[in-house]
This record gives C-alpha cells, structure tokens and sequence, in this order.
DNA sequence: CTGAAAGCGCTTACAG
DNA sequence: CTGAAAGCGCTTACAG
C-alpha cells in the first residue's frame, strides 16, 4: 500500500501533535491527557503505524533480543531433544513481550566464543544463554569482561558470578540406583557424555556416588561425546569386558537407544539379560520396544525459567524465578531382575 | 575496561578525520586515501572498536538477520531432527557475512502469522523462510502484502511468486516402491503427514503415483500429524485392517521407528512378516535393529542453500543457487521378501 | 498536559 | 582525497 513505512513522525503531523509526545501515547507513559492519548492511538491504528524495532533498539541500547550459541556437533545436535525443548520454553517466556531469540550454530569452540562475542558488543542481542558449561569455560570471562548480561545453564558448582538455573537429578539418579539395586544388579555400566562438560562430570559423579552409597562395586564407565554412535561403540566395549554389566546407564535417550540396538543384534534380551536405562525421557523413549526406563527432566520448563531470569537481570531486576522442578525417574520396560547366573567370587 | 563503548567519533577524533572518513575506511569504500584508511583502521583496532549492529541497521534500513517460525507442536518438534539439521545449514551460510538468524516457536498458526508478521514489519529481518507450506497458506499473501523477502521450502506447485527450493524425491520414492515391488509385496501402507502441508500431500502422491505405475493396487493410507503417537495408531490401525500390508512406508523415521516398536511389541517380526521404511535418514535409522531402510535427504545442504537465495533476493541479486540435490533411497535391514502366505482372491 | 530539541551510532549524498 | 551535515525512527530529558 503505502509507498514508505509510516512513522512516529507521521502519525505526529496528522494528529496534530510532536512526535515525543506520540512517543509517550504509544508508550503508555504518563503526561498524556485521556483525550490526547486516545486520538493519537486511533491515528497510529488508523495509519497502520508499527513500531521500528532498529530504531527503538538504538536509541534504548536494548535490542530486547537473547543469544543462544550451539556448538555440538551437527549429528548429535539433530537427534538431541534437549535444544528444540529448551527453545520452545524460552519462547513462552519471551515472544509475550515481543523479545526474540538469536540462534546460532556453529563447529567449534573458537567460532562459539567468536559468536557470543561479536553477538555482544554489536549490540544484537541484551544478553545470553551459556549452555554446556565446560571446565575453566572462556565463555564465562568473556561475558565478565563484556560485563554482559548471561544466565547459565548447569550446576552452580560453576561459581561463574550468573544467576545458574539447573535440574536437580541427584535424587532421581539415587533413586534409579536404589530400583536397579532392588532388581539384583551390582555391576553397573556408566555411557557418560565429555568429561569435560561439567554437566556430564557431575551425572557420572552423582551415579557412582550413589552406586558406592547403595554398596555397588564402582561403575565400569566409558566416556563419549553424546552421540548415538560412541553410545553403541561404549555398549560394545563394556560388553565384551570380562565381567559384563548387567545393567547399563546412558547419558541420554538416544545412546540408550543405539544400545538397545546393539543388544539387539548381538542377541541379547533387554531387559531379560541386560537392563538398560536412558535420560531425558524423550519421545522415543515410549515407543521403543521395550520402552525405555529412563530419567524425566522438564527441559521446557526450565527453559522458560531461564529466559525469564535471563529478561530480569537485564532489566536490573532481581526476580528469583526460582529453580525448576527437580528430575524424575519414570520406570519402563527395559529394566528387569538380573538374570541368574553362576556368580563368580 | 572502558566505561563507554567506543563510536566511530571516538575513532575519528582520535585519528583527526571527520566521522564520515572512519565509516569509509571501515566498510572499504573507495575514496580514502590508502595512508588515512590505514591510519584511520589501526587506531580503530587499537580503540577496541566493534560496530553497533543497531545504528547500522537503523541507517542502512537492513538488520542482516533472517526469520524462521516454527508451528509444529512442542513433541513432533523434539524429536525431529528436521530443523535442528536445515538451521545448521543455514547457520553456515550466514555466519561468515555476519548475519544472524531469529528463530521463533509458537503454538498456534495465528501466533504464526502475527509473528511473522511483527518480525518483518519492525524491520527485526530482512527476510524470512517459509517452510510446511500449506493450503492457501496466509503467509504466503502476507509476504506479499509486506514486499518482504522469502524463501519458500517446498515444491514449486506453489506458484508462491517467491524463490522456491525444494529436495526433489519422485525418484527415490519411485525406487522405493520398485525395491518394494522386487521383494514380492503389493500391499502397501502409507501413514502420511497432514494432508493440508503441501509437501505432505504431495509425497502421498508420488507414492501413490509410483504404486500405480508399478502395478500395485492402491496404498491403504492412514494420516497424521508427523507425530510419534500418531504413527504408532497408524500402525496398528493398518495392521488391524482385513488385509494388512506387508509393508509400510512413513512420513517420517520417528513414526517408522514408532511402527517398529509396536510390531515388535506384537509379536510381529521385521522384516521377516512386516517391512518398515522411514524417511529423512536421522541418525537413529542406522541404530536401530533392524537398522531401518529410508530416504536420505540432505537437509543441511537445503538450509545452506536456501540462506543464500534470501540473502541474494534481500541484495537484489538474482542468484540461482541451484536446487539441493535430490533424494535417494537408502535400502537397510527392515525391508525383505513378502512372507509367503496364502493369498486370497 | 504539551512542544521543541538533542541524541542513540552509524551511513550517505553533497560540496569542495 | 576529505569534511561537514543531514538523516535513519525512535526516546528522553528539559522547558514551558
């Protein structure tokens, strides 16, 4: 329709008043008479008046936009529910007040710094999301020096100076143990994701300090890098050790999965002979025969508490959003008794 | 460090020029001279200067950021590895010029439509991708309404009047189908996407077309929402049917997945009694048992190459990026011979 | 309650 | 080759 988008400045002229004052009726600020507000709301409706995001974004230095960086590798990344349910919670908390979400994917951890750098001090974005926090993260000084607004994901052991949102599974994990104790198990197989995420080093630690609390032997542990494939290679390996465990522990759904797969095809019966267990509790999880037993965490809702902390600090508040509900273990099919067998010493 | 970020009028004045000049220099626009220009990006550099994306975009009336809303619901979008895998592609395209994506989630096709609306009226993109095209789409006569820039993703039969790139499968299905015919089955069932999704009807249609040509009677068709529950019913429901098939082909891997599951749980052995297809070839294809035979489509590749039409089309160029290339079957373990059986009339 | 002006940090004609 | 100025579309003190 119109040939040129239609501005503060037009709505001023035809209502007859300055532009800072549109700008305040727009705003609902006050200092502005009923009257006054009323008819320059209906001009601006009239004129099909939109407010311009650039504009408003310099002359506030907010950009009312959220930077998430992703640097797993393509593979894992698309058969991970973890980031597509995490986006959809943050988006409830933001698209409300018409914040947005800047997304990002990138190969390496140089171009992941590079990204939440140049997202930073260009001004794109008012703050950030730092997920898989790593050991000394450089991510964390960066933000520091920026001195930019960021929510971290993962465990406060992190003493990274942000507000931490995280999913206690502690008790999910103990109790998951506790349930494979009960079915006779005591040689656990540990599939951990890179020691180097501190996420992974705490899971791994949870469960062999509750394998050791429940007196287990400590878990045979095999390290990958969340894939489906280093999943079933770790199967692989831990199966054929001398003394197999008879219940085997994924860091995720879909290694749990591969291995499944894996037991499968080598003739192993889940859960008859091998009791298997995921975490995350994604979709898949239910339709898999057997279905798998596994670790439920509300990713979404964690997702939405972060973007909310996230908006509060970077409008100076200091809501305490709270922390999201703890993890749950949801027992499946693919945990059962442990088979008899002639039991070495 | 520095209390306030550093402007391009720091830099000039520093560098004695006026702040025209420093832009020059920096965007290397000719006209400088090459002693100034130099002069002029060194003590830039040494002022730890970094553009201000918002100033930028507000003059350049461009904000180098592109639009991708997302309708699907919260648990078909979690485990499909469609986008996660088409944004990273995406990602690598933008990346390198600086450009950004924003990435939305909604729950509705309104809130669809408003967002893609607000984004590209506030200016907050300069273009947009359309994907799960549908029927008399509104997004398509918005777009044009705005004169905004798009990409379509899908198949050309909508005459969209915007750039469309599509993954061309006829081929593969049709070799699908022949792969089928070669193993002895001519009772086929289709679970289908939703037949209001363009792309969802129409690979209904080159399945369905392929059958014929091949001289299989009519596919039994069951249809859903993409989902891996919905697949499961689909499943059962064909199964349960009078004449069941002996193979079935889905829409996509998770529902097949969803199928194997089921079969398995009654008893039914794949491939030996039942054979299962997928498609999309996600990672968790090749992991499962029996691995599954699909259709690989090269998702990133689509991503990477349908950011580079909405930057060309946003630049004014006319760019033929070329379509992605076409779709292939990939024959695995969970398709076989028909059981022999006695066969009615 | 209202107006006129300056400013956010860039880019871009227009002069010289 | 270089400078001074206007402008992008808003917001926000500052006066009245």
């Amino acid at each position: 329709m119109a040939g040129r988008k239609t501005t503060i400045a037009d709505v001023a002229q035809r209502a007859g008043v300055s532009k800072g004052l549109v700008s305040f009726a727009l705003n609902g600020r006050p200092g502005v008479s009923p009257e006054t507000r009323e008819r320059i709301l209906s001009v601006a409706h009239d004129m099909g008046w939109q407010p311009d995001a650039r504009a408003r974004a310099l002359s506030t230095n907010r950009s009312l936009a959220y930077g998430l960086v992703l640097s797993r590798n393509p593979s894992v990344l698309s058969s991970d529910p973890f980031f597509p349910t995490f986006i959809s919670g943050v988006e409830r908390a933001i698209s409300g007040p018409g914040h947005v979400l800047v997304l990002s994917v990138v190969e390496s951890l140089e171009r992941e710094l590079e990204t939440y750098r140049s997202l930073l001090e260009s001004g794109r974005v008012d703050g950030v999301f730092l997920t898989d926090v790593r050991r000394d993260d450089p991510r964390l000084a960066l933000v520091q020096e920026l001195s930019a607004h960021a929510v971290v994901l993962g465990h406060p052991r992190v003493d990274a100076g942000f507000p931490t949102l995280s999913v206690s599974d502690e008790a999910a994990l103990d109790a998951l143990v506790a349930h494979l104790v009960a079915l006779g198990h005591h040689e656990l197989g540990l599939v951990v994701g890179p020691s180097h995420m501190l996420h992974a080093e705490r899971w791994r630690d949870s469960l062999v300090a509750a394998a050791t609390t429940r007196g287990l032997r400590t878990p045979r542990i095999v390290e990958t890098d969340f894939s489906a494939e280093m999943g079933l290679a770790a199967t692989r390996e831990l199966l054929e050790g001398r003394t197999p465990p008879t219940a085997i522990v994924y860091a995720n759904d879909h290694m749990a999965l591969a291995g499944l797969g894996h037991a499968r095809r080598a003739g192993i019966e889940v859960p008859r002979e091998l009791s298997i267990v995921g975490y995350g509790d994604s979709d898949m999880t239910r339709y898999a025969y057997p279905s798998l037993t596994t670790v439920s965490v509300d990713v979404a809702e964690w997702g939405y508490r972060a973007a909310q902390l996230l908006m509060s600090q970077v409008e100076g508040g200091t809501d305490d959003v709270g922390q999201p509900p703890p993890a749950r273990l949801e027992v499946r099919e693919s945990t059962a008794s442990v088979p008899e067998r002639p039991v070495g010493p």
